[in-house]
DNA sequence: CTTGCACCTTGAAGCGACTACAGGGTCAAC
DNA sequence: GTTGACCCTGTAGTCGCTTCAAGGTGCAAG
């Protein structure tokens, strides 16, 4: 049996409150690997959590769900893990501060997502045009696909 | 003096025909650096060349110009160096043979391409709606973005 | 011929953000 | 006490290169 994975049995709620979990829990509570985790805690994107048992075991709160699901979801935005260090530490440090650093990380991820965006439909047209060409079982010597790579 | 890198004074032709090239001027004729093409030489993207001098030097022919030209549009264009290798066997193959294969991979990729792009979209659109939300400049505990990114 | 130096050589390490092992240790249920 | 699901650390692999170190080569000028 999967020793004690499935929570939901507790009551309804995603996670309980002033329990904390193993590594596998929070993954799978956040929607990330264990191994994920390890590796953001060797990154510094998420603090070393306590180690309860016979101090080997890392457990974690539900604070760290918190941090954790904010970090996915800003990954999954598509921030760099430096650009989520700055969040989190922004978004768990001094709650009077100005956002402006929040706002210049996230247009200037913007910014750079916009690039990416006209790079990748620009390719796409290419990609496409030289496809269009080419639909027909032809001979290799024939294919416009291939006569377009090579510069012709 | 920079050693005949420049090639452009023996007639005004790209590259003379019959006289073979080293490894840099290759790079600059195909617009990669060296190292990549080393890279590629390792990989089996592009074939190790004769070796000439005291036996130590690359020295490449004008169908190795028209080789690593032909990778780099297909690398241009977001082939994986999987794919190019095949796009390169295909395009030295047997010219009779239907190029199938070659549809086959440059579908595969636009299919690819689009849905990156649509991925891309889809996270611009979101990315743009919580900065939309934080123009001004609040304390962070206000911070829209950061509140979307908190789940809230 | 010597010197100088631009270019070449191999090999290994680094990038980003993980994933995938290997080879063990631990915890809880039965 | 045995099973086996989970956890631990550490290392290597992914992709397509780039960068570096430490040295060798080739050609022209002096």
């Amino acid at each position: 049996m999967k020793r004690g994975s499935e929570r939901q049995s507790e009551g309804g709620r995603e996670f309980s409150a002033g329990k904390d979990v193993t590594i596998g829990e929070l993954a799978a509570l956040a929607g990330v690997t264990a191994e994920a985790i390890r590796y953001y805690e060797r990154e510094g994107v998420l603090p070393a959590p306590v180690r309860r048992g016979t101090g080997r075991y890392r457990r974690y709160s539900d604070a760290d769900v918190v941090r954790l699901r904010f970090i996915r979801r800003a990954r999954d935005l598509g921030f760099s893990l430096d650009e989520v260090r700055e969040l989190v530490a922004l978004a768990e440090g001094d709650p009077a501060r100005s956002c402006t650093d929040v706002n210049r990380i996230a247009n200037a991820h913007l910014v750079q997502v916009d690039a990416k965006l006209a790079q990748l439909t620009m390719l796409r047209s290419e990609l496409d045009q030289i496809i269009a060409g080419c639909n027909r079982v032809v001979p290799v010597a024939e294919c416009r696909i291939l006569g377009v790579l090579g510069g012709h």
